[in-house]
DNA sequence: GATTATTGAATGAACGTTCGTTCATTATTC
DNA sequence: GAATAATGAACGAACGTTCATTCAATAATC
């Protein structure tokens, strides 16, 4: 028995477990069908469940979106903390080039990023979510550049952040285009961007 | 008159003015609501015309989309074309950088970009559709990077091709976040991202 | 040019589905 | 047997689409 599951009883482990049943389910649903054109049925269906049960475990649709949502928050903060442990600047970039690209090129990943980013025009608690994930990342990349010097000028931070932005951008775009093309991604694509966003920072920030 | 509506008769020229209102009509809710949550009545609603009337315009609601998302290809075309009329390397890609972020920055089309992307997943048609525009846009400016160069090898043209696509993916991103934002685009923005597109091409193809 | 026949654009009620959600009922756990 | 998780029929609203009907614009006839 896991240990955080200690002392819980069987019905709250039950309870526990049709959760992330449904998660799952609406995650498979949203990558295949798109957000909008999955019914609160399909995904009940998909995880094999009354659709009165998905209910009792989700208060309505968009509250289920939300948690989906939130889920992304959770992967990028686990790339923010490996960023975060290193010492020199090319290695942080490096880092996080790399980790984040391998997050985005995921195609479910790569699928719901789409579909949250649409979402996200029109829902304005999911568009608070993604503008908030969105600043961690930056932020996060802001400050790798920072490494080394010793105390950053206000107008090159705010450029730190700017060129942050950017290769943001250019991750995911790429990240999007290579996931949804259904190819794997192998190290050349990896390689690629990496060198594209190394060549960007070093003209546009560094002198 | 008009020298193309000449010899038209006013019944024409009226069905010509109606399609234009429902395009219109169309492409307004799709930004304001999103096309998954745009309904057929909500367009007809829009342009002030009854339901049915809509249906003696259009086959379908599949084909409205198609329809709209056909429009961006003639938008890209033009700035191809603008492109290609450029005699040397930098004014070329200068050109397609500002004119390619001009284009996606306009609040309707950065909405209507991730709408379509995300329609694209799932719409043959439209994916189709979605993948010439890039490859126009990627071979414009792949082309724009070889000029000057006599006699491109293949293994160069490639790396070009690549290098393109990473900046178009890096215009858009930038585009969309900025579109988004409601805030107005100036030159600082435009600046911005073709200095980063500056240097990144610089260091990664050039080398 | 006046009169009549033909056309097809415009209308909106209605159709069959499907949607998100509710809730009385049944099954399971404690 | 009390408590609560699971069920699925039922609800009203909204969806894309159809279609009988209306009526101005055009063509044909005189």
């Amino acid at each position: 028995m896991n240990d955080a599951d200690r002392g819980k009883g069987r019905r709250k482990l039950a309870m526990e477990a049709r959760y992330e049943l449904l998660m799952d389910a609406a995650i498979t649903c949203f990558a295949e069908k798109g957000i909008g054109r999955t019914s609160m049925r399909d995904i009940a269906a998909q995880a094999g469940v009354s659709i009165g049960n998905l209910y009792n475990h989700f208060p309505g649709r968009d509250d289920l979106i939300a948690e989906i949502a939130q889920m992304e928050t959770a992967g990028l903060a686990k790339i923010v903390e490996t960023v975060d442990a290193c010492t020199d600047r090319s290695s942080a970039i490096e880092t996080l080039v790399t980790e984040y690209f391998t997050y985005c090129v995921e195609p479910v990943s790569a699928v719901l990023t789409i579909e949250i980013t649409s979402e996200a025009l029109r829902n304005p608690a999911i568009g608070k979510l993604f503008r908030g994930n969105r600043n961690l990342l930056v932020g996060c990349l802001a400050d790798a550049m920072a490494l080394g010097e010793h105390g950053v000028a206000r107008a090159e931070a705010k450029r730190h952040r700017e060129a942050a932005g950017l290769v943001i951008d250019t991750i995911e775009g790429f990240a999007l285009r290579v996931g949804l093309s259904g190819k794997q991604p192998g190290k050349q694509e990896r390689d690629l961007v990496l060198c594209f966003v190394k060549s960007a920072l070093a003209g546009s920030v560094e002198r």
